[in-house]
DNA sequence: GAAACTGTGCGACCAGGTCGCAACAGCGTC
DNA sequence: GACGCTGTTGCGACCTGGTCGCACAGTTTC
């Protein structure tokens, strides 16, 4: 967890050339896409979404650009089913619940895994971080 | 979940009889894998020990029998990380921490989900089933 | 505007897994 | 023990999601 809570395109600008970065079209499309609409999405979405405007822009450039904007803590990704994963604000990280079922997808706040965390700290010494891996099981309408 | 519990390879392949299947020899090789050392193991490494006593079986004849087992709840997978899917016997069924720096991995017992579980029932009546996917952090000694 | 260096398009490649198909092998029956 | 039904297998082709090396293009600095 780097440095969150860019929450502008022209914040994870700055913060790019802050680092050495360049500021290159392909980057300013993607990081439009990405504040656009603050879902999740897939490289894939984001890439069609991009190339909807350049599209000479090539999905590998789309893949090496979110690492990167990860690496500078703007994005971050998480894996909600057997799928790909999918990409968001890290100013906004949060838990999932997913539908193993139905695919549903409910967004969780942080506090709900608080009694999780200390029980991990305490017996195990173990620090978690439940925005990675999505929690599966059913929802209401699935069970 | 399907009927878990079936503790040896004879009750396995007793299961999978009595449901229309075939006891076939890589069958029953990948079974002995399982149960012989009751660990997490990739559909790579399992197929690897099946070949040690039979060079013939194909991987993808691994991967269809691990699904059939799966489907018989006699085996469950789980994703540790981003690597590929380890599987292990139903019947010890129980949550995962992995250290995002290390790789270390904790397994946890069911009941330190209690909190998390009751918490997402009463907040979005979602019934969690905390196997699936490991919970990622930081081990003791990456903090 | 040229040098210096980062980023990009492209295609090849990789890992992990799935699928169609013809041949094979369990298992019940005779 | 042979027969036949049907589930299972080996094999290779294929698929998805993602990574990489390379030559060229674009950005930034001076």
């Amino acid at each position: 967890m780097a440095i969150a809570g860019v929450d502008s395109v022209e914040g994870a600008l700055a913060l790019l050339r802050e680092r050495g970065g360049r500021v290159t079209s392909s980057r300013v499309l993607l990081l439009r896409a990405l504040f656009d609409s603050r879902g999740h999405r897939t490289a894939e979405e984001l890439g069609a979404e991009v190339q909807a405007r350049a599209p000479e822009v090539h999905i590998s450039t789309i893949y090496r650009n979110l690492d990167d904007l990860e690496r500078l803590g703007v994005v971050v990704h998480a894996h909600l089913g057997h799928g790909p994963a999918t990409y968001h604000l890290a100013a906004g990280a949060h838990g999932h619940f997913v539908c193993e079922e139905c695919g549903a997808m409910v967004e969780a706040p942080d506090e709900i895994f608080d009694g999780l965390s200390r029980a991990a700290k305490s017996r195990f010494a173990f620090a978690i971080n439940p925005h990675h891996f999505a929690v599966l099981g059913r929802c209401k309408g699935c069970q």
